[in-house]
DNA sequence: GATAATTACTTAGAAATCTATGCAATGGGA
DNA sequence: TCCCATTGCATAGATTTCTAAGTAATTATC
């Protein structure tokens, strides 16, 4: 059980490019809800962060972000439906189509129609696919460990119960 | 590398339709890395759910989420040029021309040539965007509300601790 | 002062998403 | 058995975002 401190040392840029000079300028108020104290900013920094990382370690192997979540899950579960797999990814199924039209492409997955219901299409992974499986995921460990570096484990178990209770707050609102 | 129990209360439903039946199916394992307790799946999870909401929210006044963020900048600092704009924001430069002139089309902002310097064009407001200012602001906090309800303000702190650092620990690696 | 480098914006093109619709296979009731 | 609702996949079209490359105005260098 590690535990050290944390004390936010970095100001989280937001463009890693942008080296300064917005802070501090002009019209400092935004007294009607500052977006450094706002969850939804806060979630969205980051998601660009991980996406951004995600995509540049990934593109070497030929796979692209989209793929990505996909390949993710028939790793474990092989021949799933489009429906079933729209499902576990959390994708809707348009989107779907896109990401298998695509890896079908490039040679990561067969599409076989099914035998016992015509309207289904199972997906199926190439030898290829199951190759890359194993560096992958240890890309995704990589990233994550980026990510966490040098954050305590009390306060990353935290993380992760309020980030999961904010999606599921979310989720429950229609509109 | 931290090994910690979790405890994860909600089951954390990727598509808010999906009633269930994904979860318990076949194939539990995803031994490699459980996506559930991969900060990077979190923050995506997170990210959709704060994005569908504030798509919703804010149709009603005829703004797109695209245009939310400069909205939301130039209600504070009018007259910027779109370089400055495209750094407060936190987005490459092409995406702010396209946000800009979906907002000139729907007349949310004039743009004008700079007198000084005759590459910049200046950003403005029209009456119409800064009357939108209060309304959306409250749609944007009740969001953070709906979000963080049930939520202890501790873990609050810590989340906002955890996610800034994280967001700072990718933005530092290039690569 | 002419040329080179930089800066500000733009265009082009791709990817990842969504909603709304359409079409075809299936299955349950009358 | 026949109709119709449901289910599974697909298309169309919109939005948001990126990278790469282009153009025009300004500034710096010789």
């Amino acid at each position: 059980m590690v535990s050290l401190d944390l004390s936010t040392p970095m100001p989280a840029r937001k463009d890693p490019k942008a080296k300064a000079s917005h802070e501090a300028t002009a019209s400092r108020r935004e007294v009607e809800f500052p977006p450094r104290l706002s969850s939804g900013y806060l979630v969205r920094d980051a998601h660009r962060a991980f996406q951004r990382l995600l995509e540049r370690r990934i593109a070497p192997y030929g796979v692209a972000r989209g793929q990505w979540y996909f390949l993710r899950v028939l790793w474990n579960a092989d021949g799933l439906s489009q429906r079933e797999l729209s499902v576990r990814v959390g994708m809707m199924e348009p989107t779907t189509v896109i990401a298998l039209r695509s890896m079908e492409r490039s040679g990561l997955i067969r599409r076989v129609r099914g035998d016992d219901d015509r309207r289904k299409m199972r997906v199926f992974l190439t030898a290829k696919a199951r190759r890359l499986r194993s560096e992958l995921l240890a890309v995704a460990r990589s990233i994550t460990e980026d990510a966490e570096q040098g954050i305590a484990a009390r306060d990353l178990a935290a993380f992760r119960r309020v980030i999961t209770r904010m999606t599921a707050n979310l989720d429950r609102i229609e509109r």
